[in-house]
DNA sequence: CAGTAGATGCTCT
DNA sequence: GAGCATCTACTGT
C-alpha cells in the first residue's frame, strides 16, 4: 500500500474484518478549519459486519436517517451520538448497499497534543495516554462532530474535491507495519445484548507496550 | 484497584 | 418513554 492518504478503493473493496485489522498502525488525522492538525496512530478498532451482525446498527437491514451513511459506498464517516454525549466515529466499508463499518476506539496521540487537551478540557490534569483512548474521547480530542457524518475520509478521483485537500477527517498510511503478534483480538465492548455475536473476536488492538511512532 | 451511578440527547416505539 | 457500540467521579476495599 502506498504512503499518504488512503484511497477509497481500499475501503470500498474490502470487508469490515479486513479493514479493521489493516487500520491498526494507520494515522487518523483531523484538519479542522482554522486549527492545527490533530490525531495519531490507530491503536484500537472494532468491526461491525452488517445485516447479519446482531451488534450492528444495520442488523436485519435496519435503516433510518440516522444510519443511512452505513449503506453508502465505503470510504466515508458514519458518526452518531451515543448516550446523549459522545460522538462515535465509524469508517464505512464495502460496496454501496452492504452496511459494514469499523469503529475507531483508540489512538496513540501524535499531532496537536495541546489542542487535543484543550478540546478535552483537561489541559495538564490527565496523563497523556488517556487523551485519545476510547471512542468518545478520541472524537472529542480530534474535534469530530455530527457534521462529519457522511463525509469522505480518503481520496476519490471520481468525486468533486476528492483530492484530499478539503478533507477535515482522513486516514493516512505512514508505512507502519503491524505484525500479527502485536495485535490482541477480543470481544467487542458494550454489545452484550447481541447474543452469540457479543462474543465474537471482532475487537482488535495493539498490544500494550508497543507504541509505534512516526 | 473494582464496582456503580449519573450525566445527557436523540431516535424509534 | 426506553434504550443506547460511553465516560467520569465517587464509593468501598
Amino acid at each position: 500500500m502506498q504512503s499518504g492518504i488512503l484511497h477509497r478503493t481500499f475501503f470500498a473493496e474490502n470487508n469490515a474484518l479486513v479493514v479493521a485489522r489493516e487500520l491498526l498502525g494507520k494515522l487518523l488525522l483531523t484538519n479542522i478549519k482554522g486549527e492545527v492538525l490533530t490525531g495519531g496512530v490507530i491503536s484500537e478498532v472494532e468491526a461491525y459486519l452488517g445485516v447479519k451482525d446482531m451488534a450492528s446498527h444495520a442488523y436485519n437491514g435496519h435503516r433510518s436517517n440516522k444510519n443511512e451513511s452505513l449503506y453508502k459506498k465505503g470510504g466515508i464517516a458514519y458518526v452518531y451520538l451515543c448516550y446523549g454525549i459522545h460522538n462515535m466515529l465509524n469508517i464505512v466499508v464495502n460496496k454501496s448497499g452492504i452496511p459494514q463499518g469499523v469503529l475507531i476506539r483508540g489512538l496513540i496521540p501524535v499531532y496537536g497534543i495541546n489542542i487535543m487537551r484543550k478540546r478535552r478540557g483537561i489541559l495538564n490534569i490527565k496523563p497523556e495516554n488517556n487523551l485519545t483512548n476510547g471512542p468518545g474521547n478520541l472524537t472529542k480530542a480530534l474535534g469530530i462532530e455530527m457534521r462529519h457524518n457522511g463525509t469522505l475520509v480518503c481520496l476519490d478521483d471520481a468525486v468533486k474535491n476528492g483530492n484530499g485537500l478539503d478533507l477535515e477527517v482522513f486516514i493516512e498510511n505512514r508505512g507502519i507495519k503491524i505484525d500479527d503478534n502485536m495485535v490482541l483480538e477480543s470481544p467487542r465492548i458494550g454489545v452484550d445484548y447481541a447474543k452469540e455475536w457479543a462474543k465474537r473476536p471482532l475487537r482488535f488492538r495493539l498490544n500494550e507496550g508497543i507504541k509505534p511512532l512516526n
